[in-house]
RNA sequence: GCCGCCCUAGCUCAGUCGGUAGAGCAUCUCACUCGUAAUGAGAAGGUCAAGAGUUCGAUUCUCUUGGGCGGCUCCA
C-alpha cells in the first residue's frame, strides 16, 4: 500500500491513474494495481488544474457572496468556469474582487481532500444548495450522461465531497461536490491563470430553465504559458474578419437594412466574385450544372418537404398575397402565404421532376448559389458567419443507390480539391451515424447501413481523419462532414455531403430503370463552402487580411516617387490591366511615403514604385507587404512575375 | 429569444458630478514635387442611435425601440 504522493515524487505530477482511473495523489495503491502519473501539462493534468481553479473561484465567489449558489463548474478548453445564482449579475469589477481573494486561497496552499459521503449525508451538507441537491436527484435516478459537464460533480460510482482544508491546522474552510480528482493542493495553480468573463448561462443548458451567472477563466502550467494563451486571444482579435471587413472596406451590415444582412462593398465584391468564379468553373468541369431558383415560395412546397413543420420557427413569418378585407375587416378573398427560403432542396427537386427521369440521366448534378433566408435568433448573429441572410453554394445529387458510393468519393474529393484551391490544407473528416434511439429515424435498416458504409469506404480511402459520431446523423441519413485548420489552429465545420432518402420519398421521384420500372432516386445534399459569406470570412481570418494575390482586391498599385514619374508608372500599370490585373496608379498629390503606408495598411500584395532611376532603365521597383524590396526590375519580368503570381493562386 | 455591457464626426476614441461637445485619422482647399510606413497650414464635418418621460433645462437620469459586443441556446 502506497500513496502516488510517495509513488511520484515530481513536482509536475498532480495526479494519477490508478487502473485506467483517475485519482488523486493522496489516494493508496496496492501492488497489483497499474499506477501511471499524470502530469500537470497533460491533457487530463490541465482539466485537472483547471477544475480544481474552478472550486477556487467559486470558494473566493462564496467568501465575497455567502449567498451566492452554486451551478456547476467543470473545465473547458483553455480554462474553466463556474455558475452561480446570484442576486445581482457579475460587473467586471466585481472579477477583479474575485481575482483577488482566489489568489489569497491559492497562496494559502489549501489542501483538497476528498471524502466519499452516502446520499443522505450530501444531502445534509448541502442543504442550502439547491442546484447540487438536484444533481445529487440526478445521480439517485441512475442518469448515466457520462460525458456531459454535469458528470464533474457527480459522474463517479459514489458521491463524494472535497473539503478545502488549511494546510496546518486541518481547518476547514470549504466545501463542494465533487467527482475530483484534484490538484494536492491550491498553491499548484501557481499565477498561470486569469478570470475571462463573465456572462449568463441556462442552468443544465436549457433555455427552459433558470439563467445563472458564470465566470469564465483561464489557467496554465506557467506564468509563460498563460501569456501565449494571452497573445494568441490577441492575434484572433486582431484577425476578426469583422475588424477587417471594416477596415479593408470589404462589407458592412447597414442597420437600415436589418441585423444578420449584409451588404457586399466593391472591395469585398471583387474577393467574392474571384471565390465564386473559381467555384462555378471548377463546378461546371465537374459536370455539375448551374441553375436559378426564386427566393420565395407559396407555403406548399415546404409543407411538402416538411421544413414547415419541422424548421418553421428557423423560417421568417409569410407574407400573405392576394387576400381581400373588406370594410369591416372580413376576409372577403382567401390570400396565400408566401416564404422566403430556408433552404434550396426543394427547388432543385422541383427542377428534377420537371419531366420523366432516365437512368441515363443519372448521377444529376444541380448547382446553385442560392441565397436563403433564416430568421436566426438575435444573440447568435455573429459578422459573416451567422447571419439571417446567406448564400449557400448549394448542390443536389440525384443518384441510384448503386451511384451513391462512387458519386459520394467523387464529391468528396472534388471539395477537397476546391478547398486546397484556395489554400486550406489541414483537414479532417466526421461520419455522423444513427444511434440506438428509436423513433428519431426514418428509412429502412438496409438503406442505413447500406448508405453508412458507403459513406465509411469514402471516408477512409481520403486518408483523413476520421471521427465516428453516432446519433448525429441527419434524422432521414447519414452525414460526411469535413473540418479544416485555418492558419492559428482554429477548427471551421465547412463542406457537409448528406445522404437523403427522405425528400425523394416526400417529392415522390422518380427515375425510370434499365427494365422499364419506375425506381427511387437518392438525394445527395452538398454544400462545399457551406455559405459563401461564411466562407468568406474564414479566408479573411485565415490570411488575416492578406490575401493571395489572385484573390486580394486590388493586386497591383503603382506608386511614383513624384509626379513627374506618373506618366511612366501609369504606362506600366496599363500594361497590367491590359494583362487582366486590377491595378491602380495612385496618383494622388500625397507623398510617397504617406502612399506607401496607405496600401501597406490596405494589405495590397505588390506596390510598384518608380522614379528617375527606374524610368532611365525601363524598371520598376517592387515593394512586398512585408516591406523588402527588389529594385530595378525590367517591365516585362515585373508582369510576368505579377501574373504568374496570380494564374498559381501564390501567396506573397 | 434570454442575461450582462455598449451606441458621441466617415473611422478610432476623449468628454459632460444635468447648463446642447473635443482630438487623431479620413474628407476638402492651399503650399511643398519628394526613392520605400504618416509634409505643413487652413476649412468643413455632430438634432451625442431613435422615441417618450422626469426636470427651468437631458447627450448625461428613467423607460421603450433599433443596432452592436460577450456568453447561453441554436447553427451554414
Amino acid at each position: 500500500m502506497s500513496t502516488g504522493f510517495e509513488l511520484f515524487t515530481d513536482r509536475n505530477v498532480v495526479a494519477m491513474r490508478v487502473n485506467g482511473e483517475l485519482k488523486d495523489l493522496a489516494a493508496t495503491t496496492t501492488d497489483t494495481d497499474t499506477v501511471e502519473p499524470v502530469t500537470i501539462d497533460s491533457p487530463d493534468g490541465l482539466n485537472i488544474l483547471r477544475h480544481s481553479a474552478a472550486h477556487v473561484m467559486a470558494q473566493a465567489v462564496q467568501s465575497i457572496n455567502p449567498e451566492a449558489k452554486l451551478g456547476i463548474g467543470p473545465p473547458v478548453t483553455d480554462g474553466f468556469y463556474y455558475d452561480f445564482d446570484v442576486a445581482e449579475p457579475f460587473q467586471p469589477e466585481d472579477l477583479k474582487a474575485i481575482e483577488k481573494a482566489m489568489d489569497r486561497i491559492i497562496r494559502q496552499g489549501q489542501r483538497f481532500q476528498r471524502r466519499v459521503v452516502t446520499d443522505a449525508e450530501a444531502r445534509a451538507e448541502l442543504a442550502d444548495e439547491p442546484y447540487k441537491l438536484e444533481l445529487i436527484g440526478l445521480k439517485g435516478a441512475g442518469d448515466s450522461h457520462s460525458d456531459d459537464n454535469e458528470s464533474v460533480e457527480v459522474g463517479g460510482a459514489e458521491l463524494t465531497i472535497y473539503d478545502n482544508v488549511d494546510g496546518k491546522t486541518g481547518e476547514v474552510y470549504w466545501k463542494d461536490l465533487c467527482r475530483g480528482p484534484h490538484l494536492p493542493n491550491t498553491r499548484m495553480i501557481g499565477n498561470g491563470w486569469s478570470l475571462v468573463r463573465n456572462a449568463a448561462a441556462y442552468w443544465r443548458g436549457s433555455e427552459k430553465n433558470k439563467q445563472l451567472q458564470r465566470i469564465y477563466g483561464t489557467a496554465w502550467p506557467t506564468k509563460d504559458e498563460l501569456r501565449e494563451y494571452q497573445e494568441r486571444q490577441a492575434e484572433a482579435a486582431k484577425r476578426d474578419h469583422r475588424k477587417l471587413g471594416k477596415e479593408l472596406d470589404l462589407f458592412s451590415f447597414p442597420e437600415e437594412i436589418g441585423s444578420g444582412l449584409s451588404v457586399w462593398h466593391p472591395r469585398g465584391g471583387i474577393v467574392r466574385g474571384e471565390i465564386e468564379q473559381h467555384a462555378r468553373k471548377r463546378h461546371q468541369e465537374g459536370g455539375y450544372t448551374y441553375v436559378y431558383t426564386p427566393h420565395i415560395t407559396k407555403a406548399d412546397l415546404f409543407i411538402t418537404s416538411n421544413h414547415l413543420v419541422t424548421y418553421k420557427e428557423g423560417m421568417f413569418p409569410p407574407i400573405r398575397m392576394d387576400e381581400e378585407v373588406d370594410d369591416e375587416g372580413n376576409v372577403t378573398k382567401q390570400g396565400v402565404d408566401y416564404y422566403l427560403k430556408p433552404m434550396n432542396c426543394p427547388m432543385h427537386i422541383l427542377i428534377y421532376k420537371e419531366r420523366g427521369r432516365s437512368y441515363r440521366d443519372l448521377p444529376m448534378r444541380l448547382a446553385e448559389n442560392g441565397t436563403v433566408y433564416r430568421n436566426e435568433l438575435s444573440g447568435a448573429l455573429h459578422g459573416l458567419t451567422r447571419v439571417r441572410g446567406f448564400t449557400q453554394d448549394d448542390s443536389h445529387l440525384f443518384v441510384t443507390p448503386e451511384q451513391l458510393e462512387d458519386e459520394v468519393a467523387k464529391v468528396l474529393d472534388f471539395v477537397i480539391s476546391m478547398l486546397r484551391d484556395f489554400g486550406l490544407e489541414d483537414f479532417e473528416l466526421e461520419l455522423s451515424l444513427k444511434d440506438d434511439e428509436k423513433d428519431k429515424w426514418i428509412g429502412s435498416d438496409e438503406f442505413w447501413e447500406y448508405s453508412t458504409n458507403a459513406l465509411r469506404h469514402v471516408a477512409q480511402r481520403t486518408g483523413l481523419k476520421l471521427t465516428e459520431v453516432p446519433g448525429e446523423a441527419a434524422f432521414y441519413g447519414p452525414k460526411i462532414d469535413l473540418k479544416t485548420k485555418d492558419a492559428i489552429g482554429r477548427t471551421w465545420q465547412l463542406s457537409t455531403v448528406q445522404v437523403d432518402v427522405n425528400l425523394p420519398e416526400r417529392f415522390e421521384l422518380e427515375f425510370t430503370d434499365k427494365d422499364g420500372t419506375k425506381q427511387r432516386p437518392i438525394m445527395i445534399h452538398r454544400a462545399l463552402f457551406g455559405s459563401i459569406e461564411r466562407f468568406f470570412a474564414i479566408l479573411l481570418e485565415h490570411y488575416a487580411g492578406q490575401f493571395p494575390v489572385w484573390l486580394s482586391p486590388v493586386q497591383v498599385v503603382g506608386i511614383p516617387v513624384a509626379e513627374a514619374y506618373e506618366d511612366y508608372l501609369g504606362d506600366v500599370i496599363r500594361q497590367l490591366r491590359d494583362a487582366g490585373v486590377r491595378a491602380e496608379l495612385d496618383a494622388s498629390s500625397e507623398r510617397m511615403q504617406k502612399k506607401i503606408r496607405t496600401h501597406t495598411t490596405m494589405k495590397v500584395p505588390f506596390q510598384l514604385i518608380a522614379g528617375e532611376e527606374d524610368a532611365k532603365n525601363g524598371s520598376v521597383s517592387f515593394r512586398f507587404r512585408d516591406g523588402t524590396q527588389e529594385n530595378g526590375v525590367p517591365i516585362p519580368d515585373a508582369i510576368a512575375r505579377i501574373t504568374t503570381a496570380i494564374a498559381d493562386h501564390a501567396q506573397v
